[in-house]
DNA sequence: TGCAAAATAGAACGACCGTTCGTTTTTATT
DNA sequence: AATAAAAACGAACGGTCGTTCTATTTTGCA
């Protein structure tokens, strides 16, 4: 049920041992990295930067990944967990519906906010390998994969729960929802023009509303009952 | 006052000699260089590469340009002109209002669809320069709010013919359309999902409806109503 | 046809890249 | 304290990059 399952490398412990000191340093190492990367991009990180922010030598950077490649994956990784960690997970203690729904919007919105001076590796990653296959490729769609089904899954439960219109397309709602996220990272961040995070947030309430949700209630605690259905068109 | 007008360099036009096979060729690099743009992106051109396209000398074509960065930019100019060139100017020839509208988001639904196998460099574009200042953001951040001002016009002259309701926020709306278009590149391009056309469409009536457009009439064929005028004011 | 200018070629530069390899330092355990 | 493994270093390699410089070829025009 868990949304990551990304499984952490058993860091080579023969009979048993766990290494310390390796496995630190290295959560250093993909931490600064991380931070690289969303400045730059991924394909942006070059292992000279990331030693000499890290303070070490290039080959000590590169002894704890063995391949460019790999240091990438780790990062892809580690971001997967924190968007997990400051999205996923905080929503789903949420009422199933359209609290969670809401919640994880929330949660999504307030992540690529902070992000707009950082920059958010699921954005400039897709422009980077949307035609360069391979395992970093791999590794950066299937942690979105993974997060876009879980939106899928939310959406659903809120049919279900009788939130929502019963015949809104999922894969349809969660289009036109990606596409506020999408259109507030490159107008906020690129262009520049204030007032994109309040655009967004309207967006939603607008999509909402036209899916069949009742008041434009503000994303709080659960709702107990079971709200009438009123299908609009 | 022509959309474009990035100013071409004078070719070297001493006593109003213009100069031939130079321009030409430049031409043609500039032609094999968005080529490469749009696939690999902005940054990934190089002149090495381009100049084994072209087969030509790397000193021969870094000549016509005298830095990257003039090549980078070269390549914005000419991408601008033939979006305008395919996206613009024919939705002109439609009556003001909801069908010029339309027009305007059909073709650039086409211009995305075609790109989705080879990439829009003011989608890629936007993340390599978000937090690189210089020229070359410049140059594409400008086409890009040609064109989006171009968009805001035509919403607001849909107003004003009552073909919207009277209290529609221009820059919502486009923000709402822009992330249709942001998200079919994402969707059909990185994560490769299949019916991001028919979304990217259903989300643009969705729109339209929410907006107070009457019947969804599909765009009508090219109707010789006013002359085109420019997109730049 | 000649000739200057423009266009192209070719070689080289310094810088950075990912990666390899042998050595040295640090760590964890006895 | 001894020791073997793990971790980090430092130098070097082959490669590509943008750019510069000097030749050579091609062009356009008198």
């Amino acid at each position: 049920m868990s949304v990551t399952a990304l499984p952490v490398k058993p860091g080579r412990a023969r009979e048993g041992k766990v290494l310390q000191k390796g496995q630190q340093t290295k959560a250093a190492i993909v931490d600064a990295a991380l931070g690289l990367a969303t400045q730059i991009g991924l394909e942006g990180l070059s292992i000279g930067a990331l030693a000499e922010v890290t303070q070490m030598s290039k080959s000590g950077v590169f002894a704890h990944f063995g391949s460019r490649e790999e240091l990438q994956i780790s990062v892809i990784r580690e971001y997967h967990q924190r968007f997990e960690q400051e999205v996923f997970y905080p929503a789903m203690s949420h009422a199933r519906g359209l609290p969670r729904l809401r919640a994880m919007f929330a949660n999504w919105m307030q992540r690529t906010s902070i992000e707009l001076d950082s920059g958010c590796i699921y954005i400039s990653g897709a422009v980077e390998f949307d035609d360069r296959p391979g395992p970093v490729r791999d590794a950066l769609a299937w942690s979105v994969q993974t997060w876009q089904d879980a939106m899928k899954r939310a959406i659903t439960q809120a049919k279900e729960a009788g939130h929502l219109n019963p015949d809104v397309d999922e894969e349809q709602m969660l289009f036109e929802i990606h596409g506020l996220i999408l259109a507030l990272h490159y107008e906020a961040r690129f262009l520049k023009n204030p007032g994109s995070i309040a655009r967004a947030n309207a967006g939603f309430e607008n999509i909402l509303r036209r899916y069949g949700a009742q008041a434009a209630t503000p994303v709080k605690s659960a709702k107990p009952g079971r709200p009438a259905r009123t299908s609009k068109e």
